[in-house]
DNA sequence: GCGGACGCTGAATCGGCTC
DNA sequence: AGAGCCGATTCAGCGTCCG
């Protein structure tokens, strides 16, 4: 189909422009005017690095709509038909959708949020045009609203799904953010969050300003799982900009649509009031990944494990010799092993992999360590 | 579009034939062999009150997985998995779903459950063919399993759809019973229920049967929540036969769909040893008047205490009967009594108050416990 | 017999860089 | 572009075994 981009073609393309280019282009801190689609198209390609949407979720969309080549839907008669209005929504979802793909960076990620009504269409549309599904998260709402007349289940949920340019697409994950903020064990796909009340809710005349206002908590997390700072996020239903005034709290950049004055007035208000975090309070958890990386040469070249000692495994079935160059060798039954902690580690136990640092032991004293010990000691003494 | 008929329309095709005839043809306790969509097709017309479809996820997925330990991970690579294209697993869904639409009665409702990978199809595809969705409902996970590479949330939830015949159509929803079952709260659209595993999981030579045997609570409270004593239950992908089980033990006639001999020959063995509940387990709660207090029936649900058992107090002066929503039974001198556990207890004591968790005993191998002791179980197995 | 250590497993779209 | 290498990464539940 003609509106699917490999992830190739995209880079290929992305990479005639510099990042600095296309960033002096964006309108970033500004909500853009008028209807959705339009906005996005004045966007240029491969430009930001989140989209957070939070589309209508009413079928019957009134006036609302238009389809993608401009004409106006009239959903409004006394017998409206089902799937005509499931045609259209199809229409709007599909168009925003492929315009918000355009502007998405090849690595950038895609969050939308829906209820049952919609949620389906959404999801199935984005698959179809070439994202990516990484997970969908259920909004678990700690108050929800009951079922007053007793004829269903309390719809206690929304679900948002979180999805990539594609399958070979890279993204952003900060995992040891999330495994953090979640008391040292995974963040798990279902998220319990109340719904936004008390002074966080925006009110005019003590009525609320937006019918569907989110809850920052719930930005604040999606934000801080998979964007960076100084990352751009766009998003292009933006009512009363949660996203803009968590973004700018979190050191976000941040782009918005917004249709109606009221909310508009209302986003720039609020966010205009935001304090961004300062620096230590942005520093967040970073996996070992991102840390800096340490050859197992260059510990025993500093002396914390020395030349010619044995190292073993946790419970001392095999031991090793570390050599000067930092490789291994190994007596085993079969013959000699030789290489490096990963390679040796992995041929002794048959493994399909092996993780050098936490699988040998050193002596150090009374205790044996992991040598990975000995590389925090190692960079602990060789910082910045 | 063909396929859709009207609610009208199907109510009046229906009339023609009286429903003793239709249940006269069904084949009651049967699994159908062969293609799923081939055996459906052999069934007439408006004639199952419930369809309850666990359809294959289309997972795609890519290599082998190893734990951080190097242990693999058994994944799901089953041929029935397998399709070439969103299209091809679109066409099949759409097929069977238009079968199951004409098997099921005007007033039946359908239950679909899945993961991110195929939900959106499937969600999307029934509401095109007119279907209309009362619920979603996710199921939480107590023990996913864990994202071992750290690369995404881990996917601790699945989600399933509740839907009726058409926007206008009826439904069965035991609303009391659910709160029942809820400790007096309405039930949400949000159950936190433990992953099929321990002596539930049937195994043959010490490896799983099935690779996605599902557990029977969700069964349990599926079938509790929408259908009736009596009422027949249809699962066009049969596998080892949960549903038949749990149908079978809450008094539902059930038809089974299963294209592998030894899901089959599995799931018949099994059902064939369950045994259905008695009368008076079987009686729920059903009007607001004879409503108990308390919440005693998610300990049944777990299976701590049995539907069907007796409890009694401390002196064995006084038995009761559970029943399959929590709510207890009780023959006296005066009469019977019903109602929740503390109801009971009150009026057998002529108290002004009793506090029934402590008041009944249950026997759990040689010794009486309180059920209070039941409780704390099953706190322990569901914390937040 | 009991408590703790250890092992196994579950619908999973589960790397990234260099050469 | 594919192969090779480096090295990061897990939670709850249940069963078994050992002291």
């Amino acid at each position: 189909m003609g509106v699917i981009e490999t992830t190739k073609q995209r880079t290929e393309r992305a990479a005639k422009v510099t990042p600095q280019d296309v960033r002096a282009l964006l309108p970033l801190g500004q909500i853009l005017d008028g209807d959705c689609i339009e906005a996005l198209r004045s966007l240029p390609d491969n430009s930001v690095d989140c989209v957070f949407a939070d589309p209508p979720y009413n079928l019957q969309l009134g006036g609302d709509l238009n389809r993608p080549d401009g004409s106006e839907v009239d959903a409004v008669t006394d017998h409206w038909d089902q799937f005509d209005s499931f045609k259209a929504y199809d229409e709007f979802t599909k168009a925003w959708l492929i315009e918000a793909r355009r502007v998405l960076k090849p690595d950038g990620a895609l969050w939308v949020i829906g209820s049952y009504h919609n949620i389906y269409r959404v999801g199935a549309i984005l698959q179809d045009i070439g994202f990516w599904i990484l997970n969908d998260i259920v909004w678990r709402k700690t108050n929800p609203m009951p079922n007053f007349k007793g004829t269903r289940f309390t719809n206690a949920h929304e679900t948002l799904i979180w999805a990539s340019q594609g399958e070979k697409a890279r993204y952003q994950f900060n995992y040891r953010a999330m495994k953090t903020l979640n008391d040292e064990l995974q963040m798990r796909s279902d998220w319990v969050l109340p719904i936004c009340s008390g002074n966080e809710r925006l009110k005019e005349n003590g009525t609320k300003v937006h019918p569907t206002q989110k809850p920052e908590s719930l930005l604040y997390r999606v934000l801080l799982a998979t964007t960076e700072r100084g990352d751009v996020v766009l998003d292009p239903f933006f009512g009363t900009g949660t996203t803009g005034a968590v973004a700018k709290r979190l050191g976000r950049d941040w782009i918005g649509c917004e249709r109606e004055d009221v909310y508009r007035d209302a986003a720039y208000k609020r966010i205009a009031k935001e304090l961004p975090l300062d620096e230590s309070a942005l520093t967040t958890m970073q996996s070992k990944r991102a840390a800096p990386r340490v050859a197992f040469g260059a510990v025993v070249e500093s002396g914390l494990i020395k030349p010619g000692s044995q190292i073993f495994d946790k419970k001392r079935r095999w031991f090793a010799t570390v050599r000067a160059d930092g490789s291994l060798e190994c007596e085993t039954p079969k013959g000699k092993l030789q290489g490096s902690i990963h390679g040796v580690g992995k041929d002794l136990q048959g493994a399909p992999s092996c993780n050098g640092w936490t699988f040998w032991y050193y002596q150090d004293g009374d205790e044996m360590k992991p040598v990975d010990a000995a590389r925090e000691l190692y960079r602990l003494a060789n910082e910045d």
